[in-house]
DNA sequence: ACAATAGTGTCTGTTAGACACTATACT
DNA sequence: AGTATAGTGTCTAACAGACACTATTGT
């Protein structure tokens, strides 16, 4: 057996873009513009480019910002998806990454928003990663500050829990909510910003401290 | 640009094979034939074989069947490694995977294990791989049933302890083990088997449930 | 004053772990 | 009987959630 005597295996990146509208999760989705599957929405995605590439996730943070003008946000790797039927062209492998941003960011970018619930037939196996993404989105926010990256800078902590509660579904204690993220000692109070509007009292804003920009902050126990 | 255009990426699998010897996690090592790094310890590997793999999932499968003589042990994609400097052939992806075995499985396999506390200079970037396995391994088993692939049935529950105990490289509770054991529903005990040969009461001999087989049963909490 | 939400103090039920006890083998 | 380990009953400390209270705004 010979380098040179196999096949060539197609190798492609996708991304699965989440974000939260209207209190759902949101997949966002491109329509295609190249065979196979021209004119079909899907998830953002291409080939991986070994000339310039420094490794897949550079490829996808690639295909991010050339598809969707989209800088470095959260992005990590998820699974990676391959076999010979999955994609019309012949025997291909596709590393799929998961991207966390907060709406704005969307604003004018040129995707389409789906809830992740109503999910249209998606080509290739791109609905199993975006089942995959939204798994370990529900499963990873359980412990950990990983929905943070879907809020905005500054958030107040009624809105973060919003969010956390948006994700998994379900209603969360605001007691313990507020207890965790103070252990978890990952936010701070920005000194004397306040949000204001309601006919209430104002909330506190927070930012994430540096340290934790770029890492998840993870939690023993749940919450 | 065009498909054919694109430099080819060099496309394979490599397993973390892992298993537990003398209370420590070990991991299976293959003194490489060919070039590049010929004669060195790696982690079993080879390229994904387009004519014949389903998927990358089974073209590690076939790499532990035709280098190590194992079949079906318990295999869970780990992570996709890639990039132009992780072998010096060119710009290479390399899906790896994670296998548990008891260690009775290799006992005429032509593996070399090394304790992972103890890793020798490996080529390519399997110390990453590695790493990462062992992360995993050590992460899922404070909450999933993840350690009984370590063990061969059927096993006593002391037994077993003492695996979640050098995995997690820490003291278990017997009671808090015992109970979650009892709730996680996973293990029945073999009638009538009991394992003697001590100077002391003989343990009840336990076997993994059909169901619960190929898929690992997971907690809510830890332990 | 009132409404509405932010934020906190405290109680309680649940759960994990410590400890001690019983059970059952072999010597 | 003595010893060693298997297996269980029970107490306790830690923790998550429920509830109720205070705080602070706009109307």
């Amino acid at each position: 057996m010979t380098e040179s005597a196999l096949p060539t295996v197609i190798c492609t990146v996708d991304v699965v873009l989440l974000t939260l509208q209207q209190g759902a999760l949101q997949v966002a989705l491109l329509r295609r513009e190249r065979a196979p599957f021209a004119g079909a929405l899907a998830l953002p995605g291409g080939y991986i480019h070994a000339q310039e590439d420094a490794d897949a996730q550079a490829s996808a943070a690639r295909v991010l910002r050339d598809k969707a003008g989209l800088q470095s946000p959260y992005l990590e790797q998820l699974a990676t998806f391959s076999g010979p039927v999955r994609d019309p062209r012949g025997w291909s492998l596709a590393v799929a990454y998961c991207a966390l941003v907060p709406p704005e960011v969307l604003a004018q970018a040129p995707l389409t928003l789906v809830p992740v619930a109503e999910l249209p037939a998606l080509p290739f196996d791109h609905r199993a990663m975006v089942d995959a993404a939204v798994a370990r989105v529900r499963s990873k926010s359980q412990y950990s500050s990983m929905p943070v990256h879907l809020c905005a800078e500054p958030f107040t902590l009624p809105q973060l829990q919003a969010v956390y509660e948006a994700v998994l579904g379900e209603p969360v204690n605001k007691v313990s909510f507020r207890r965790k993220m103070d252990e978890l000692a990952m936010l701070e109070p920005v000194p004397g910003a306040l949000q204001g509007g309601g006919a209430h009292r104002p909330a506190q804003l927070y930012r994430v401290r540096p340290a934790y920009r770029r890492n998840l902050s993870l939690s023993a126990r749940g919450l």
